[in-house]
DNA sequence: CGTTGGAGTATTGTCGACAATAGTCTGGGG
DNA sequence: CCCCAGACTATTGTCGACAATACTCCAACG
């Protein structure tokens, strides 16, 4: 039935959500075309609200509008998948060090405990589900917040993020990966702690570049269909 | 009567357009709140394709709304500006150091070409006009194509400039600052057409750390009111 | 005199119907 | 047998009216 998924204040928002939440699950695939009657019937809306949240949606890059023609999911290749790691390396980079330079000694205290609960994530799931779950989006997620730059975070988590998150879903993680990545989360947490501004740049570049070069290798043993 | 700047396919893409050119004329100031009818009859246009196009300003953070109560422009502060540039600073280099890359020879040199024309406007207009007017963005624009990424260019052009260039009509530059301005983009342009993507991205970088030297300075000095 | 409650109004959110355009399918001609 | 032209259908774009919510103003009470 896939309601809502946080109590909406208006249709348009709740149809936002829904579509969202169904493009990054997968549920609606890269490349499907998709007509506004279906939608409407599928998540019991008017075309009205849909529509408004179909043309957010585009705007965020998630659809592609042809006029009089519809609407479908935007289908990513695997270049344009790597380039946004690259776009990543460079705004994440910014944002760890803004975020050594910011946040408070409450947050980076959290952030340490944060990753600690990842760890036990990682060994109970036999070192599988770091990437698939949740855990590397809240790591991310909270240096993008402690920047303290609203665009910034803005743009991190309300565009790039949602499109990455679309391929992690069926990005099978790499035997070993999730440890080395949860040792980098550590090191650039450690430079933030000590205010190590230009550290924690340079690790959250190093870092995101490694998953970068991680996917790349996937790509060309053909691993991924893209 | 501010007509569609472009003949649009659509209506909401027209409201869109008039929307946004609107903001950043400042014909809609920033923190005004305004209402849909009175926009209606502003733009010639029905509440339908006027709503469609507001969520997508407020999905590119041009505008704020809260249900029920209507929508303003966003004004964003002084640090929010500098924000932005720090935020140019990176992306704008990741741009240079791509373009460099990849950009065509047909394209260096026609970018060297526009720099030409822009140093006649500038003695046009005897250094008074690089930064008012649309040279500055030109230069910009074309980097972030070059950079052949599609997303970076999405947002560059997309979400920042239309913020950046809200403030630059406001924004006198001082004197001597866009022949300075120019030199450096001769600078830029010479790494590109060397393919040294990394002194172009260093360049680039310290291009954009110099003009928000210049909007800090005046910050302080009082001379904006933000 | 200040505050709080309520009704009224104005604005936003939503809906269903109408108009316009693009893609498709069929029939005729070369 | 293949290609082109025309109308048809299905989908998108647009419009006006209705419903729901938030802001405002006024009056009564403490």
């Amino acid at each position: 039935m896939l309601a809502a998924t946080s109590q909406s204040q208006t249709r348009a928002d709740e149809a936002f959500d829904c579509l969202q939440t169904a493009i990054v699950k997968g549920d609606l695939a890269p490349g499907e075309k998709i007509g506004e009657v279906e939608l409407c019937e599928r998540f019991n809306l008017t075309r009205g609200p849909l529509r408004e949240a179909l043309g957010r949606l585009e705007s965020r890059g998630l659809l592609v509008r042809k006029p009089h023609a519809g609407v479908k999911v935007v289908s990513v290749s695997g270049d344009e998948l790597l380039e946004l790691y690259h776009i990543r390396e460079s705004m994440e980079g910014l944002a760890a060090r803004q975020a050594a330079e910011r946040m408070t000694d409450a947050e980076i205290a959290d952030l340490q405990a944060t990753l600690d609960s990842h760890e036990k994530m990682i060994d109970l799931a036999q070192g599988q589900a770091y990437y698939q779950g949740e855990g590397d989006y809240d790591f991310h997620y909270r240096i993008a917040k402690g920047s303290r730059n609203t665009k910034l975070a803005q743009m991190l988590l309300g565009d790039l993020y949602y499109m990455v998150r679309m391929y992690r879903y069926r990005l099978s993680t790499s035997a070993g990966r999730p440890q080395k990545a949860l040792g980098e989360h550590r090191h650039i947490v450690e430079a933030i702690a000590q205010r190590d501004g230009e550290l924690a740049q340079f690790l959250m570049q190093r870092h995101i570049s490694a998953a970068r070069r991680n996917i790349e290798q996937k790509i060309k043993a053909g691993v991924l269909n893209l």
